[in-house]
DNA sequence: TTGTAAGCGTTATCAT
DNA sequence: ATGATAACGCTTACAA
């Protein structure tokens, strides 16, 4: 009934070998006998030792903590259930990594000063970063700050940060070309926002696909990666375009508001418009019709955006070359 | 461009006070003079100074981190929008309080043991624990561990614990009601899991408020507030009770599987079917037709979570009797 | 392989 | 109000 927790002290006294030992031991374990070894994993067992993070840190010049960081100024898309896929990929990534995970979020309405001061203050061995925007200014906070840090989704700067992505541009192919097969002509694209990557380059494999068909590209409206954010750019869309035939949404929360508005407008999907999504984050399924979408391997995504930051922290050559993944179309009813 | 980052003792020099005198005015300036402050604020702008927060806990016993529990068992559940609910509620209660949020997700089939032993080797200084489930084993942990901690829903042992919560069963009741308003009679309930204080509540009030009708209350089927689980468990539940004409589903989430059910099995909803969900968390304005929904504040009985464990770090006296948000009805289309 | 000893950057105690 | 000085618990040369 001690309370207190057991110090190195205690277990090098419980073990009888010196504290420098104890800590070797614990450690890893070189330059130790097996018989201190053992004596000392005894102790550490009955005691129910476990290392003081701080005094470690305070040594070693690492925290053992690495930082998720949304710098999400939009609250809506917390909604998203991309932000659930990247904290489980995350947190699967560090199994047995024994570090510790701080959330970092963005407050509504505030500017990007915090979460890059925060960084920048050594709080944090290393960071990854979903949801990045163009004026975060977390790329140079985080240059000037040389802390070791993977995008998810590629970041605007020159190519000096390391990140993972899915391969937007070929997903919104995809779904484009999924589209014209199935006889579409007239297709428009309701967009992600257009200071993401994710945003801009979904947009950028649509329209590709549509010039190289010799279709029509005119049919775009930005918008949100939100549900009423989609419901509303579809009224926008169809009143401007209602010549179309099919729709390319560059999200399935997106998808799913066009679906509202189709349907509110007594359009037939995907008889009168043919949809196809982006993600297939469990969305898909759910809607009626179900969504013909892209697969977004947003978990295997971001455990690897994990893994490469432990390499980096580990010292590990890390390649500048980023991972990229290749999303695929999942069949659904709306196109 | 010295890359290290400037120490306490870097600040006292630049403001030509002593190193205590220095530490004094960063922490709320008692016993300091008007000139040592501003000096040394001025000091802290300058050099860009940020305590090291290591050596501080060393020193102070605390670590300023927090954590948010989530030992969910399931993988599921943390597509629930209630996650990332809780996840804002915390982050947003944090502001201007300085404290870290370590994130602590259970490992998919992973035992108990890892977050106890977490919480026991006094790495933070608190926890909030959400989607608490009955053999976690966390509330036997935390209370040999003394950790100060507030559970997001009412925990299962005696009164020891502090808590948040949302009348369940005066959310269940008014769904209930609702139905029962709208003539329906025999109405039956998808439960959410029953190792659950949400789930076990909610169906209770859904019990209490047929039985003082004279109803009958046999029609329950267990769910675990998934989408598919909902489907799945609403045709158990028809198939059993072919007579039903209104079902409470204990989460909006698995509303939307009944939804899809009764659509594939032909039944109009609300004409045949009536149907009450409970969450308002962002699902219900989407389905078709719109889900009648009894809304639960998460973000704000989270903010109160997190306010509860403020007011107990800072040794203030905070009443053991819990805070309890009371939730609404939101008439949709679907009773 | 082991132990001794010197810090890591901060707060807290106690004279002044 | 201020400034020495002693912890806090750990890792890591360096010596043995």
């Amino acid at each position: 009934m001690s309370g207190a927790q057991p110090t190195l002290d205690d277990v090098a006294r419980e073990a009888s070998v010196s504290r420098s030992t104890a800590s070797r031991a614990i450690n890893g374990g070189e330059r130790v006998s097996p018989e201190a070894q053992a004596a000392v994993d005894d102790a550490v067992a009955r005691l129910g030792y476990s290392p003081n993070r701080a005094a470690r840190s305070l040594v070693t010049r690492r925290t053992d903590s690495i930082a998720l960081v949304v710098p999400e100024p939009d609250t809506l898309v917390l909604t998203d259930p991309f932000l659930t896929g990247v904290i489980r990929g995350v947190s699967d990534g560090l199994v047995g990594a024994d570090l510790q995970l701080v959330l970092l979020l963005n407050r509504v309405d505030e500017g990007p000063g915090r979460l890059a001061r925060y960084l920048a203050s050594g709080h944090v061995d290393g960071a990854i970063v979903a949801s990045h925007h163009r004026r975060d200014q977390l790329e140079s906070a985080l240059a000037r700050a040389q802390l070791p840090a993977v995008f998810v989704g590629r970041p605007f700067g020159d190519a000096t940060h390391h990140y993972v992505d899915v391969d937007n541009v070929a997903g919104a192919r995809l779904a484009t070309q999924r589209l014209i097969d199935s006889g579409r002509r007239r297709i428009g694209t309701i967009t992600g926002p257009l200071d993401m990557p994710a945003g801009i380059d979904r947009l950028q494999g649509w329209r590709d696909t549509l010039r190289e068909h010799g279709l029509r590209d005119d049919a775009v409206v930005e918008c949100d990666f939100t549900a009423s954010g989609g419901a509303a750019a579809a009224s926008r869309l169809l009143d401007a375009h209602p010549d179309l035939d099919g729709i390319f949404a560059a999200s399935d929360l997106m998808a799913e508001g066009v679906l509202r508005t189709l349907h509110s407008r007594g359009a037939r999907v995907p008889d009168d418009v043919a949809l196809v999504g982006f993600d297939d984050l469990g969305i898909a399924q759910h809607t009626s019709p179900r969504l013909t979408t892209v697969h977004n391997p947003v978990i295997r995504t971001t455990m690897a955006a994990t893994a490469a930051l432990l390499a980096l922290l580990a010292g590990a050559p890390v390649p500048t070359t980023p991972q990229i993944f290749t999303p695929t179309l999942i069949e659904g009813e709306s196109a």
